[in-house]
DNA sequence: CATGAATGAGTCTTCATTCAT
DNA sequence: AATGAATGAAGACTCATTCAT
C-alpha cells in the first residue's frame, strides 16, 4: 500500500523520500495509537519499511517524532503564508486568510488534528515540543495582532480592544480545533468556518457577513 | 509530600481514601511526567505507597488511569452543577456561573489542565472520556443553549443566533484551557475569565461590561 | 460451603482443624490448578479461610505443601496398615489385600492422583518431597517383597522370581495409577482392580482367578 | 554448554534451529528445576542467549513450554514408528520393538521422563498433552492390540485375553518409566527392558525368555 | 542503503509474607 | 486465633536500539 503500481519499491531511495515516507507513516501511527502506543514496530509496519530503518535516517524514534512535528509546523506555516501572500493587503482579508488557512482541508484533517494535540499533551514534559511549537505560535499571533489593530483602527471599530480581539479570535480557533479531535465524525471544516464567520460577523459587521447556511455542528451526515 | 506531619502512613486505610491517594498521585504524576512517562514506580513513589498497591486496588495500572479521568470528569460536572444551582434565575447570571466554574480555581489548574489534555492526546482515552462524558456534556449543553437562548430572547438581542452563539462560547472556554496548557506560567484564571467576560461584553453589552484590568495574558507575575 | 449448617464458623478452632481444614484445601487446589498454580490466595479462599492463615499455622507455604504430602503418605499407609492386618496370615491374601488397599475408593481417587503426580513432577528438584516419598515407598516395597517370595516358595512357583516379580506388580499398580491421571473419566478403581486380577491370574493361577466382568478400560458410561 | 567451542554463538541463525535450541534448553531446565522452577531467565541462561528471545520466537514462556511438550511427543511417536517400520512382520518381533523404542537411550533419558512426569504433573498441561497426543496414543494403542491379538492366536496362548495383556503392558511400561524419575540413579533403560522382558517371558514363554543378568534395580553402577 | 534477528534495560504484574487491628 | 490491607522481591513481557548480513 505504501507503494505505487508505477514506483515499484526500490531497496535504496533519496534519503528526503525515505524521511517523508517515515514521517507519513509516523502521522497516522500517532493519530491511530497515540504517541506513548506509537512503537518504531507499529510504525514501519505502517511505512512498509523494516525494523531498523528510523535509527538509520533519523537515530532514534525520538529524533523522528521531533521531525513529525517540525512537519506539521511547517506545513502550517506554509500554508498561512501563501495564503497571506495571495490576500489583498486589507486587513480583513488578511484576517480571514489566516482562518481558512487554519481550516483548509489539507491542514485540518482529523488525522493531523490528532497528532496536533498527541504532541500538546505531551508538551509540558517535553521541552522540546514545547520550543518548537512556541515558536511557530509567536509568529502567526504577531501577524493575527497587526491585522486586528489595523482593522479597528482603519474600520473604525473603536469600541473593541485589538489585543483581546486577536487572542479571542485564537482561542475560538483552538477550541474548534479541540471540537473536531473529540468528534471527528460530527464536526466539518466547513462548519468550523461558518462558526468563525459568525463571530467577525459580530465582531466586524462591516466586514463580515453572517454564513447563510444553517448552523449544523453535529452529525452533519443525518439532515 | 507523601505523607504530612499530622498523619503520619497508616498501614490499613479505608479502600475509599487509598483510592483517592492513589487518584491524586496519578494526577501529580501524569502532570509531570505525562501519560506515557507515568510509571508505576514513580506514582506509587508519588503516593508513598508500595509497588502492589495499584493493582491491589485497580487492578490494572490502566484501570488506575481510567479511574483518574472518570475523577476529573464527575469534579468538573459536579463544579458546574453546583455553580448552576447557586445561581439566581436569570439567563446573564446562569451564563456566567457556567463560565465561572469551568475557571474555578479548584478545577482548573495548571496539573488538572495537562492531565485533561494528556487523556486528550490518546485515541484510546479519548474514546473512554467520550464514553463516560457523553450524558455529562450533552446535559451541560443543554443548559448552555437554554441560557443563550432565554438571553437573546428576554435580552432582546435578536441579531444574534442563539445555538451559534452557545456553540462560540464553549469553543472560546476550550481554546482558553488550550491556553493554559501551553503557557501555564503566562495565563491565570483571572486573565482568562477576563477574556470570557470581554466577549460576553462584545455579545450582550447591556448585561455585560468589559473587565476593568488591562489585558495581560503573558508574564502576568513579573511587573 | 466449608461449614455445615450445624457447625456455623467459628472465629477460632481448634489448631488440629485449621490444620486439616487447610490440607484439605490444598488438596483440592493442587488437584485443579497443579503445584506451580496453587496460590496462597486460591487455597485459602478454596478453605474459606483468611489470607494470612496459612502462615499462621504453618509458617509458610512450603511446609504446607510437605503437610499435604505427608498427609497423603500416611493416609495411604494407614490404608495397607489396616489391610494388612485385616488378611489372613496366607502370601496370596495379604499381596492381594496391598493391591485392594492401592485401589480402595479413598485412596484412589482422581483428586488425590492428581496431587501424587503433581508432587512426583516436582520430586527431582525439591529433596523434601523425595525423601518423604522414599521412606514410605521403601517399606511397603518390603512387604510386597516379602509376600512374593513366601508366595512363589510356599504356592510352588519356583519358575518365579520373586524379586522381579515384586517389581513387576508395583510397575503395574503406579501404571494403572498414571492412566487414571491421564484419563479420570474413563478409568475406574474396578476396572483396574480387574486388570490387577488379570495380571496375578496369569502369575499365581493356583491362586487367583481372572476376572469375570469383561474388559472395559475406556469410556465404562457407554457400553 | 551454552555454545560448542566450534559453533561459537552467532548473532544470526536460522529460525527453526533458534526454536530448537530454546526447545532443548527448556528440557533441561525443566528437568533440572521443574515446571514452576523454571524461570525465562534461567531458561535463556541456559541456551546461552538473551532475555527477550522467547518472546520473539515463541510469543510466551508459555508456548514454549507446549512446543516443548509438543516435540517430546513428536519425538516419541516417530521412533516407535521407525522401530515398527524397521522389525519383522512377526507379532513377537514388533511388540519388542515397540517396548525397545519405549526404553530406547535416546527417549528413556533421566532428563526426558523429568519433563515428561512435569507435565502430567500439572491439571492445565495435561490437557494439553491429552490434545496433542490424542491420535498418537490411540495409533499405538492399536498396534500393540493388534500385536497381541496376532500373537495370542498365532502363538498358541489362548488362555491370555489380548486386549487386557495389551493394556498390562502399556501401563507396566508407564510404571517403569515412573522408576526412572523417581530413582534416576538406581534405574536403567537396561534394567528395565529386563523387566520387560521378564514379564514377557511370563506371558509368552515360547517366544520370550527370561534375561540372563541377574535383577538389579538399584545402584548397578556401585558393583 | 536496507534488513530483521537479537539484545537487554525498563515495565507491569503476581503473590508469599508481614503486621496492625 | 484470625483477619486482610499492605508490602516488595521476583517474574514475564515490551520495545527502542544494535549489528551481522
Amino acid at each position: 500500500m505504501p507503494q505505487t503500481a508505477t514506483e515499484p519499491a526500490r531497496r535504496t531511495a533519496p534519503k528526503q523520500e525515505r524521511v517523508q515516507q517515515l514521517i507519513d507513516a509516523a502521522l497516522v501511527t500517532i493519530a491511530e495509537h497515540g504517541l506513548s502506543g506509537t512503537t518504531t514496530a507499529l510504525l514501519t509496519q505502517q511505512a512498509g519499511l523494516s525494523a531498523g530503518i528510523i535509527n538509520l535516517h533519523f537515530g532514534s524514534k525520538d529524533k523522528l517524532m521531533e521531525a513529525t512535528l517540525e512537519s506539521l509546523i511547517a506545513e502550517h506555516r506554509s500554508h498561512w503564508m501563501s495564503a497571506l501572500d495571495a490576500a489583498a493587503d486589507d486587513p480583513a482579508a488578511r484576517l480571514w486568510a489566516l482562518i481558512e488557512a487554519h481550516f483548509a482541508p489539507d491542514i485540518c484533517t482529523p488525522t493531523k488534528i490528532a497528532v496536533w494535540f498527541a504532541f500538546f499533551g505531551e508538551a509540558r514534559h517535553r521541552a522540546t515540543y514545547r520550543r518548537i511549537s512556541e515558536s511557530f505560535d509567536t509568529e502567526r499571533s504577531d501577524f493575527m495582532d497587526d491585522c486586528c489593530e489595523r482593522l479597528v483602527a482603519e474600520g473604525g471599530y473603536s469600541a473593541l480592544d485589538p489585543e483581546r480581539l486577536s487572542h479571542l479570535i485564537e482561542s475560538m480557533a483552538d477550541g474548534l480545533w479541540l471540537d473536531m479531535l473529540l468528534y471527528p465524525d460530527e464536526v466539518s471544516v466547513d462548519s468550523m468556518r461558518d462558526q468563525m464567520r459568525t463571530q467577525f460577523s459580530y465582531f466586524f459587521p462591516r466586514h463580515f457577513t453572517a454564513p447563510t447556511a444553517p448552523f449544523s455542528p453535529s452529525d452533519p451526515k443525518t439532515p
